[in-house]
DNA sequence: TAGAGCCTGCGG
DNA sequence: CCGCAGGCTCTA
């Protein structure tokens, strides 16, 4: 579900949960995709009496801080996780795997129908990286700078089409099958066109198209396709404002192009994209 | 470097 | 009933 904007709306919408402290924790039992089990244990040794210092992103990661601890909470939502803070007493959602009861009447809790996600610790103190999930991220595009010259560098060296690459999170981290199609689109770069065949001209152009799209679609708090929601479960606007996702056999809606959007499948994703303006 | 697999829910 | 879904990992 869940791609950089809607990541990073939810970590806004979790602020409230800065400076609360941990009661307790609970967790569903049942495995996580993937990280199997959450650490029920470790994770009440890890968060309970902490105060929750910040909450943090990083790629498609959430990281939670924990005051005066060693270990930090990741949470990625996979395809279907929801981040919630909710008064304590509202009835539990169906798929609440972990809660954390906070002080002040309110819970946060992770939902996961498909459990495609993941709650997990990793080390505090400026040592996340040592996460192996964490490890492998390339350049988050609202924190470091993905620059032309970077994707340039990241393609030439790549047998991949264009799409795979961006989806590719130790390239950059945060596109996903979304925002990958309307970045292209954007960039009027095929999807299929092979990395090595990315010029500077059309990599700076990709590199713009990356961060204008992202932008944008935080500003409208995400995407909500069917059911993305932030923290506090108000959904986000951006779907209205997609060009090519799910748009097959619409007219593009590049000005002054007549071609229409099409749908093809790469590496098992949908793909949307306009065959007239999105041209080698 | 494709493809299968992991899960549940939804819409046609 | 079938296909599809915003992610990621492991396998041949």
């Amino acid at each position: 579900m869940p791609e950089l904007p809607e990541v990073e709306t939810v970590r806004r919408t979790l602020e409230p949960a800065v400076g609360r402290r941990v009661r307790g924790v609970w967790t569903s039992g049942l495995p996580l995709r993937l990280n199997g089990p959450v650490d029920r244990a470790g994770l009440a040794r890890a968060a309970t009496g902490a105060v929750i210092a910040g909450v943090r992103r990083r790629g498609k990661y959430l990281l939670i801080d924990l005051a005066g601890r060693d270990r930090l909470i990741l949470v990625h939502l996979g395809m279907s996780g929801r981040l919630r803070i909710v008064p304590a007493r509202a009835p539990r959602a169906p798929h609440t795997h972990v809660v954390l009861s906070l002080t002040g009447g309110r819970e946060l809790r992770y939902s996961d129908p498909r459990r495609f996600g993941l709650v997990d610790l990793a080390p505090a103190g400026g040592r996340e990286r040592e996460h192996p999930s964490l490890a492998v991220l390339g350049r988050d595009p609202l924190v470091e700078r993905v620059t032309g010259a970077f994707l340039h560098e990241a393609a030439r060296r790549s047998r991949q089409t264009m799409k795979s690459i961006l989806l590719d999170q130790g390239i950059v981290a945060g596109v996903g099958n979304i925002y990958a199609s309307e970045a292209l689109w954007l960039a009027g770069v095929p999807p299929t066109l092979r990395g090595v065949r990315l010029d500077r001209a059309r990599a700076d152009a990709l590199a713009r198209a990356i961060r204008a799209v992202l932008r944008r679609a935080l500003e409208r708090g995400g995407t909500s396709l069917r059911d993305f929601v932030d923290a506090d479960g108000v959904a986000g606007e951006n779907a209205d404002y997609l060009r090519v996702y799910g748009r097959a056999g619409a007219p593009c809606p590049r000005r002054a192009c007549s071609g229409r959007i099409r749908r093809t499948v790469i590496q098992g994703r949908a793909t949307f994209h306009c065959p007239a303006c999105q041209r080698r």
